[in-house]
DNA sequence: ATTAAAATATGATAAATATCAGTTGCATTA
DNA sequence: TAATGCAACTGATATTTATCATATTTTAAT
């Protein structure tokens, strides 16, 4: 009756995709080497919602957050992709133009795989492609879950839940706060709410005790505070 | 520069997934006289989240609410299921247990396609596999997009969408009222508010004149007053 | 038709969140 | 180093949404 399968986190603010796991290790090799690296830096737009994609890119190093542009002119962020993770990949795959726009949150490396790569592979390796399938299909369960979060936690949970899912997914520095700073801003675009209300609850999470901050960065002081807050204690 | 490609609803608060278009006309009719017709009264539980599927479930008529029980007990739906779309095709696909239940809203037809059907013309019909594919990531599409939705509308709003879309994808009787009967609780729970909330501001659309109720039935008045409400006019 | 149960409706109030206006702090560059 | 600009912060207040209590209507059962 119990459930031992556990990979992925039930309950994430973000979502986490993994497509690049369709391509094996030798793949990615000869991707890698083909040395079509593309850098950014902080806020240098990857692309932008409505383009075209000729290809997929592969983050290699750092973040990058992927949103969406809503008719009042904000941007949500539906998801921050990290190393190994494919932006452009869905539009690709569907041939479609890009329902999102894609921006680097710090210097980050990306390797670029050209379309056709993708398509020809899809045509000719139907192993890759059931592989796609189950990852699509992950990623839709990803967004279930996504969905019923955000209408379940109440904002200070989901930010919570955001600081949480950067300290894994992106670790600290040495002083342990966390690597990639997201603004106030951003950080309200990922869980849905004003900027103001965004400070206000970090604010407040640093008077519980929970958080610390220095100048614009976040230290999470205690997992298990944070997580019980989320939970509802 | 323009976009004439305008298929789906862009700010749908439901989600509205079409799986089966992966399917052949002949191929719906062997499956349509294979007789594997499955019958559903109002409120019978088609499958439960945590179940394993040994097959879909195709729409041929009547509705069907998706959805995934919380923490906190509430039933967050995702998805209300039209004809010719797909149950548990997500699952079947990833070969993992459903994440999602299954209910029906009223009297609902199924036919059921085993799981072993599918997953042999996934390995032997590379079409099929590729056009399940673009299928899945126009759902990732779809998933974005409400998501943007959820966070960028008020609940008023939100439940004018969710009414929208239950008069253009399931109709109305002969009295103009909406052919499937969401319970205001159902309601509630698609657009992510207390039922009590759901009800006042049902109760204010009927005052605004946008809508008239009847009993527990909802009728729509002026679908443009609804859309002007929707994008805050 | 009568009655019980469930769903809908409304009122009062509390809590959460948004908005607007302003201040402070930090970083950049002239 | 001073000036500038932007991000972070804070306060006051309005609005939205949730909660609890209770009344009314509808449905279904007898």
């Amino acid at each position: 009756m119990k459930t031992t399968e556990k990979t992925r986190c039930e309950s994430c603010i973000i979502r986490q995709f993994n497509a690049l796991k369709a391509f094996s290790k030798e793949e990615l090799k000869i991707i890698s080497d083909n040395k079509i690296t593309k850098r950014f830096k902080r806020g240098d737009q990857i692309f932008k919602e409505g383009e075209k994609l000729n290809g997929v890119f592969c983050v290699r190093d750092g973040a990058s957050k992927l949103s969406k542009l809503s008719e009042n002119g904000k941007h949500q962020i539906v998801k921050i992709a990290k190393k190994g993770e494919i932006l452009g990949q869905r539009s690709v795959v569907a041939d479609e133009q890009t329902n999102l726009s894609a921006t680097a949150l710090n210097d980050t490396s990306m390797c670029y795989i050209p379309k056709k790569l993708i398509i020809d592979k899809i045509n000719q390796n139907p192993e890759f492609t059931r592989n796609l399938l189950k990852i699509m299909a992950s990623d839709l369960r990803e967004s279930d879950n996504f969905i019923v979060n955000m209408s379940q936690h109440n904002v200070k949970q989901r930010i919570a839940e955001a600081l949480l899912y950067l300290d894994t997914n992106f670790g600290t520095d040495d002083e342990g706060f966390l690597s990639v700073n997201l603004s106030r801003e951003d950080l309200a675009n990922v869980v849905g709410t004003a900027t103001e209300s965004c400070i206000r609850l970090i604010s407040e999470l640093k008077k519980d005790g929970i958080i610390a901050t220095k100048a614009k960065k976040v230290k999470i002081k205690d997992k298990r505070d944070l997580e019980d807050m989320i939970n509802g204690f």
